[in-house]
RNA sequence: GGCUCGUUCGUCUAUCGGUUAGGACACCUGGUUUUCAACCAGGUAAGAGGGGUUCGACUCCCCUACGAGCUGCCA
């Protein structure tokens, strides 16, 4: 009656931060599953345990959670699924799917090097135990292989690249479970995907070729497959694949640098997919229209410029509260000192004219400088020239009527605009030297805002002392 | 080397055989403005190359070039 439950899942491997590509990986599978009431699950893929470290797991999480992906159930460890992992192997020996194979390590290099004398660069390795008479066992160690078809092909249905094609013989018999017990990535993958109920397997078309070896798996275990979906890689500004030479290319970084996530949730989606000319939405409209088909084959490079501009759309959009506690968020993570009180409190109170002229975290702080800074205001060089001795005493004839007036922009407004009138100025020469004042600077949020926002005595404060 | 995938403005992309090839970012011009940002109006800019198929190809097929991935007792 109901149809099955959409369940996907991101799969890193914990060798180091999570990376750019990973985090637009996670978020497709994210907005797939969440978009459809569905699933979304987590799993460490952890079973190399010489690169695998707890560091870089917790790294991971963090750079999801900060991304908001949040996932369904328990984070997997597939190296605490390694006896399951093995029992399925051996379930495969049972079928006749797989065999052991003994042949050493060192005696499959000289096999690849004699190969190599011979003028082919490379050979599919094929063991000599494939068929071998039990017999005929020796008591050394062994890893199990699949006993891969070696004709035909495999059929991949991909809803991105659509069907692919692969001559099994150009497939070796890979290893599932090696000599120490423990399970290679091509077993754990789709075992685990298999018991933890996954649907749609969506991630990096590095994979492509290795789905259809895990196809074999899955056939050998006669298990249904899951739908696959290879998306394409993440490249840098030059087209190459995205490296350290590039710059960030780790999620947190791009915390520590100040975009939103929302903003960065929002171009990351529309790296390799779009909805028509659809650019702009929040989460819940990307789930909504999020779909397979979307996505493109080609892959994509970062550009700053275009994440910066969704950025700037978010921040604009975002819930002021919302905003400021995010904001607290980036300056931990760029290791910058915490707001005082009285700043989160001016901060709340101003934020509704800054947040609209910035993109990132960093260019929130500078247009809220006004609200952040403490007498005495220091001005910069540029603003000093706006301080001559003729603007100074303007500002000492403001001052009086500031005192009386009501802090209303309504009622600031035809103050200022006499004051000008009186000295025979536009609005522009007068909003100079009170920019000079209140903020040390020439180029701010609206004189009126910097005014309702820092108060009337503070604003009175600051001009007085710059009008001395 | 073999296998696999890809190629529309500088960038992200729309198009699913017939469009003046559309949108967004960036850039340029003008406008607005109280500075900056924003905003408004306009503009420059694209189907890798070559063969087919078709009345008609960005769209389908083949070749070439270029890019990428896989080819481990890594994931």
């Amino acid at each position: 009656m109901s149809l099955p439950q959409v369940v996907t899942r991101f799969a890193p491997s914990p060798t180091g931060f999570l990376h750019i590509g990973g985090g637009r990986t996670a978020l497709f599978n994210w907005l797939y599953a969440r978009g459809r009431g569905g699933k979304f699950l987590l799993r460490i893929e952890d079973t190399d345990r010489e690169r695998s470290t707890p560091e870089a797991t917790t790294a991971i999480l963090r750079g999801l959670t900060w991304l908001g992906l949040d996932w369904d159930g328990d984070v997997v460890s597939q190296w605490d699924r390694r006896d399951r992992h093995a029992e399925v192997a051996h379930q495969m020996l049972a079928r006749g799917t797989a065999y052991k194979c003994f042949s050493t390590q060192e005696e499959i290099a000289a096999f690849r090097a004699e190969a190599e004398a011979a003028g082919v660069s490379y050979a599919v390795f094929t063991s000599p135990w494939r068929d071998a008479d039990p017999a005929s066992f020796p008591d050394t160690p062994y890893v199990i292989r699949m006993k891969a078809p070696r004709s035909g092909e495999t059929v991949i249905e991909d809803q991105v690249q659509g069907r692919v094609v692969i001559q099994n013989a150009t497939l070796d018999d890979m290893i599932v479970l090696r000599s120490d017990n423990t399970p290679t990535y091509m077993l754990a993958v789709v075992v685990d995907d298999h018991d933890m109920g996954v649907t749609h397997v969506i991630r990096g078309d590095d994979h492509l070729n290795n789905a259809a070896r895990q196809q074999m798996v899955y056939a050998a275990m006669d298990w249904p497959v899951p739908v696959w979906a290879h998306i394409p890689l993440i490249h840098g500004p030059d087209g190459k694949k995205l490296s350290k030479r590039h710059g960030a290319t780790g999620v947190e970084e791009y915390q520590a640098m100040g975009y939103p996530a929302a903003g960065m949730r929002n171009y990351l989606s529309r790296l390799g997919w779009a909805h028509g000319d659809m650019e702009i939405f929040t989460s819940l409209e990307a789930q909504a229209v999020f779909d397979l088909k979307g996505i493109g084959r080609a892959p994509a490079r970062l550009d700053f410029k275009k994440l910066e501009n969704t950025c700037g759309h978010h921040m604009a959009m975002a819930d002021n509260a919302a905003l400021l506690h995010e904001l607290t968020g980036y300056l931990a993570a760029a290791g910058q000192p915490a707001l005082t009180g009285a700043q989160m409190d001016l901060l709340s109170r101003g934020m509704y004219c800054v947040k609209d002229r910035a993109k990132t975290f960093p260019e929130l702080i500078d247009k809220a400088q006004f609200m952040l800074i403490t007498r005495p205001v220091v001005p910069e060089e540029a603003a000093l020239k706006s301080l001559d001795p003729v603007s100074r005493g303007i500002l000492k004839t403001l001052t009086p009527r500031l005192q009386n007036a009501s802090w209303t922009k309504e009622a600031l407004e035809p103050i200022l605009n006499q004051i000008a009138a009186e000295n025979e100025i536009g609005f522009g020469k007068l909003a100079a030297p009170l920019r000079a004042a209140l903020a040390g600077r020439t180029a701010t949020p609206s004189v009126y805002d910097m005014m309702l926002v820092i108060g009337q005595d503070e604003t009175i404060a600051r001009l007085a002392e710059a009008s001395v």
